[in-house]
RNA sequence: GGGCCUGUAGCCUAGACUGGAUAGGGCGACAGCCUCCUAAGCUGUAGGCCGCGGGUUCGAAUCCCGCCAGGCCCGCCA
């Protein structure tokens, strides 16, 4: 258990014997107040109509009942609350010997044995990941981290289409089409070399039917586990699969398994689905096609019908969809998938699916909003894009022209291009993370390279900062006294680091990895301040020094972590 | 026509689930700070009917209802 858990639980105690003693009703709902005020607050107003007093008066009663104790030092009534004043001094000595002993892992929850499969990305295999659909991999891959630290056993899965239209224009394409007309890639990257035979052949197809009647033809191979059909889609896809691996490898994601759709078509999975929807009072039959009637479920809009299979008899999407997710449930006992905000109303269909089924763990949806062009939203069939591998270069070379600049003198060529790779890969996932998966995102370039305020470098430098310290002091050894530690700036610190495995545990519970990124900048800021008010090296008390010396090397502790789960860099030197 | 999401200073954003103390930041603007641990930093100033209107409440950016604006969806596509 981490100290403020501790302080809580004491805190939510005392106050539970207070009310009982006072025989005031109400259960013990604890609030942070505003700096200066303590770190924990009780609020007396709901009481107020029931006891027929003040809130202020209740909360004076309350707080004269209360003796301090343990952590804490001291209780104020002030404006209808209840303050607690934790003792500054255990505090920081628990936190600081709790940091420095974990070391990498501070912050992190308790390992427990749950098991959650985050399905993200899963990124139709027909061109590059374009800046469009970049939130899922970094949203996806940071709640992978994420649960992780907060103890939880975690697998990544990448959803393979193999099995549907995009594939196999792409396959038609590549067998059909002249190279010579193809317009060449700016890249020789298979994914970025192969996305104009889909672009064409997606064009040949909506003007000529005949087109339309081939690519049909290669999906019914594919439904029917024809091999010749599975091994033409199968040779089109893997170099551009493999090009999309490559793109999410250089932003630091790792997926853990990529599914393929035909499994659950090949191994009779998606038949037994079909054969148990039939047979719910949900089922009815239209023109040869099936649907599952979903009014019923709070699904509203012109059409209720959840079809899930065609008249020719093959399945759809959202058919093979529940296919998967019963195959997942069975692994973990929990599942998330990171989805862009067009797939809500599958999603929910797939819900209803696995619900009529009786699957459990049904999947919980983490959606995103799509990231806009100023001239409106990205489109890979029209190649009105921006590549997420143009958008990593140039953040690369944005940063390498700021590192060059500070610091040509001092560094060698090789040192500014890893510091170059560390900063502009940072931004990019650090640009895209802090802001809520839900709100739209215009992209414009000049606000995805700025590198000033409320961005990566900032966090980075101060953990630069904190380890350039640690380098010129040359410490082996930790020694502090944490009853020195008194300065605001020390003070206000030490609140950040000791907050950070509630903020896990917050960010966690709540899915939402946005808030690591406020914490980790707030963190930055508060390093910062302490570097300015309080001279380390110089500090001529012997002890004062050591105590500053470890209370930098917990902030470097606590910002690394804090960038790991965010899958960024953190940089040595800047 | 219907459903879901979003709306906070010139621009971007936190806070909203779980209602509470003066709505935090950042960019841009203006004014300062390097004989001192890397100034990618720090300090200060200006800038807010929290989209609009109603309701619930001792108390609403937060909850409820109705509007308005933008995004997404409503296919035997994925």
């Amino acid at each position: 258990m981490y100290p403020l858990e501790e302080c809580k639980q004491e805190i939510t105690q005392m106050l539970t014997d207070a009310l009982a003693s006072l025989q005031y009703p109400g259960d013990v709902h604890l609030e942070t107040p505003p700096p200066g005020m303590g770190q924990y607050a009780f609020p007396c107003f709901t009481l107020a109509p029931v006891m027929k007093k003040a809130p202020q008066a209740i909360a004076a009663t309350i707080a004269a009942t209360l003796r301090p104790g343990g952590w804490v030092d001291r209780v104020e009534a002030k404006g209808g609350y209840v303050n607690f004043y934790l003792n500054p001094t255990r505090l920081t000595d628990a936190t600081l010997h709790l940091i420095l002993k974990r070391k990498d892992t501070y912050g992190w929850l308790e390992a427990h044995k749950e098991h959650v499969i985050i399905e993200h990305t899963s990124a139709n295999p027909n061109g590059p990941l374009h800046v469009g659909r970049a939130r899922n991999p970094i949203i996806g891959d940071t709640l992978v981290r994420l649960f992780k630290a907060a103890g939880y056993h975690v697998s990544s899965q990448f959803y393979l289409d193999d099995m549907g239209k995009q594939v196999a224009i792409l396959a038609w394409g590549l067998k059909h089409l002249d190279p010579s007309t193809i317009p060449a890639p700016e890249t020789d990257k298979d994914d970025h070399r192969l996305v104009g035979y889909y672009q064409r052949a997606n064009e040949l197809m909506e003007q000529n039917p005949s087109v339309a009647e081939e690519i049909n033809t290669i999906i019914q191979g594919l439904e029917h586990g024809d091999p010749a059909s599975l091994t033409m889609v199968h040779n089109a896809y893997a170099p551009v699969l493999a090009g999309i691996q490559t793109s999410l490898q250089r932003i630091n994601i790792g997926v853990d398994a990529y599914v393929p759709e035909s499994r659950f078509v090949l191994d009779g999975s998606v038949d037994a689905v079909i054969r148990k929807l039939k047979q719910t009072p949900y089922c009815h039959e239209e023109d040869g096609a099936f649907y599952l009637d979903v009014e019923s479920f709070g699904i509203h809009g012109r059409n209720m019908k959840f079809f899930f299979l065609r008249k020719d008899g093959t399945t759809l999407y959202a058919t093979r969809d529940v296919a998967y997710h019963q195959w997942k449930a069975t692994q973990a006992s929990a599942l998330v998938n990171v989805l862009g905000e067009d797939h809500k109303l599958e999603s929910r269909q797939v819900e209803i699916a696995l619900t009529l089924l009786k699957t459990q763990p049904v999947p919980q949806a983490i959606f995103y909003s799509f990231v806009s062009l100023p001239g409106g939203k990205m489109s890979t069939r029209r190649g009105r894009v921006v590549y997420l591998d143009d958008l990593i270069e140039e953040c690369i070379a944005r940063a390498y022209e700021e590192v060059k600049q500070r610091r040509s003198e001092e560094l060698s060529d090789q040192q500014m291009r890893t510091i170059a790779e560390q900063v502009g890969i940072g931004a990019l996932r650090y640009n895209i993370i802090k802001v809520q998966p839900e709100k739209d995102i215009v992209f414009k370039w000049e606000e995805a390279l700025n590198f000033e305020g409320n961005a990566v470098p900032f966090i980075q430098y101060a953990h630069a900062r904190a380890c350039s310290i640690l380098a010129k002091a040359s410490v082996t050894r930790h020694s502090f006294d944490a009853s020195l530690l008194t300065h605001p700036s020390e003070m206000l610190l030490v609140e950040q680091l000791t907050r950070f495995p509630v903020v896990i545990d917050e960010a966690c519970q709540n899915r939402r990895p946005n808030l690591i990124a406020n914490y980790v900048y707030e963190t930055a800021a508060a390093f910062n301040q302490f570097y300015r008010d309080c001279p380390v090296l110089s500090e001529s008390n012997h002890v004062l020094r050591a105590s500053r010396l470890s209370l930098v090397d917990a902030a470097r502790i606590v910002l690394a972590n804090a960038l790991a789960i965010l899958g960024i860099a953190a940089p040595k030197e800047m």
